[in-house]
DNA sequence: ATCCCTGTCGTACTTAGTACGATGAGTCTT
DNA sequence: AAGACTCATCGTACTAAGTACGACAGGGAT
């Protein structure tokens, strides 16, 4: 047999950094990202720890880089949109990938590097608002209070100590039953009445307070443009 | 001598939890909550690390309890006034204190064993908003949408790679040399003629947003009255 | 005097990031 | 074909950090 054609581990294509990038991804998706190590990450690629060092520099360019991975998944503004309908989408998108990568939130805004999907999103974004007519500071204005919207809702939604609508209960219960009803009432009325009633969920508010943030700003945008 | 008045160490009173924690605060406000180790603290505190042992259970624990601390540094809303306006007292109030604790935005929504401040202080914004009159769907939606905001904003602010108005300029510099110019022209011309100006400040940003924030869920409220 | 409680600490184990250099499999040059 | 060079992988080992376990000193209380 040549020794050529008939290895036993053909699946061992060379390690690249795009594969570190996407292993990385799916497991911090599945065990989050205190818990994600290098080490871990080797077991996960079929390889020893310091294979990966060969690939990328450090454990932190692991995390540049698949934040960077992250924005590259959420949706441009569509071009050729009214501003206001492009940049719901938009936000709509990012909520679904930040859902699915529930430790992007805290990390995305952190970054000192950003990498090159990080700035083209950038890019798009200022570009849909400058389009729409909002002058320069109007548009810096809104596009910071649009993002702390997002990723103040996706840190919050990602965080939550219940995940479907089970769980959600019994910690409700639990706290409920530590915390002092009659000092806290408000608390009390707000869990047992809306908290723990069938068909609450807090992503329900999602859609709310993104058009509540996006009529406020567009009442600023031709307020302004009238003066 | 005798033994007991002249004791060179007379500081030496014993370490309590409050001390533990009001030392963890103040070396996580210098050096970040990365680098914040127990045996650093250990040393800022004057004492061996096991001795912080005694007096908590984990570092887990400490976090807990400066994400405490932090709540309670928060104004509550005021009693007796329209709920917009305390609401936007409280807004104010909580970002000056998660400016001076910047490590503190990615923690406050994650924690799954909240301290009494924390509940004291859900309970007074909850009824402040229901005083209101908010129904407590709408109250759940505005409570949401707000702290996603706060959190968001303070996230971004405290992340921010600049810290007061001078490095930026080289930070600005640097990318917009690494980035290609013809590829990415609205953030090429952002960053030039807007947030390389003088006077640009990211946190100009925060009271535009609340007030769009709470302009629009005013609307919504006065909307859902009168159906 | 004995016992015990409280607060402090020394030692040591474990997990994790990663520096350094060795090694085997191609590939290229002469 | 033989040596040289590169690529990718890995073994070893150092360092930093959280913390379990138990020793120990000093000051009551019996």
């Amino acid at each position: 047999m040549s020794p050529a054609t008939t290895t036993n581990d053909l699946q061992r294509s060379p390690l690249t950094a795009d594969r570190v990038l996407a292993g990385a991804i799916e497991l911090a998706d599945r065990i989050g990202i205190e818990s994600f190590t290098i080490r871990k990450l080797a077991t996960e690629l079929d390889v020893k720890p310091m294979t990966i060092y060969y690939h990328i520099a450090s454990k932190e360019s692991i995390i540049d880089g698949i934040v960077d991975v992250v924005f590259s998944e959420i949706d441009l503004p569509p071009v050729g949109t009214h501003w206001k309908t492009a940049i719901r989408q938009r936000c709509i998108s990012a909520r679904a990938v930040l859902a699915r990568h529930p430790w992007a939130p805290p990390l995305m805004e952190s970054r000192t590097s950003p990498g090159s999907a990080t700035l083209r999103h950038h890019d798009a974004v200022l570009g849909c608002l400058r389009r729409g007519g909002l002058s320069l500071a109007l548009t810096a204005h809104a596009y910071a209070t649009i993002d702390s919207y997002l990723y103040g809702f996706a840190l919050q939604e990602a965080n939550l100590p219940f995940n479907g609508g089970e769980e959600i209960g019994d910690l409700a219960e639990a706290i409920l039953e530590l915390l002092p009803a009659d000092e806290l009432p408000h608390l009390v009325e707000f869990t047992t009445e809306h908290v723990l009633q069938p068909g609450y969920t807090f992503g329900n508010s999602f859609e709310f307070g993104l058009d509540a943030l996006l009529d406020g700003i567009e009442a600023a945008a031709t307020q302004s443009e009238s003066r």
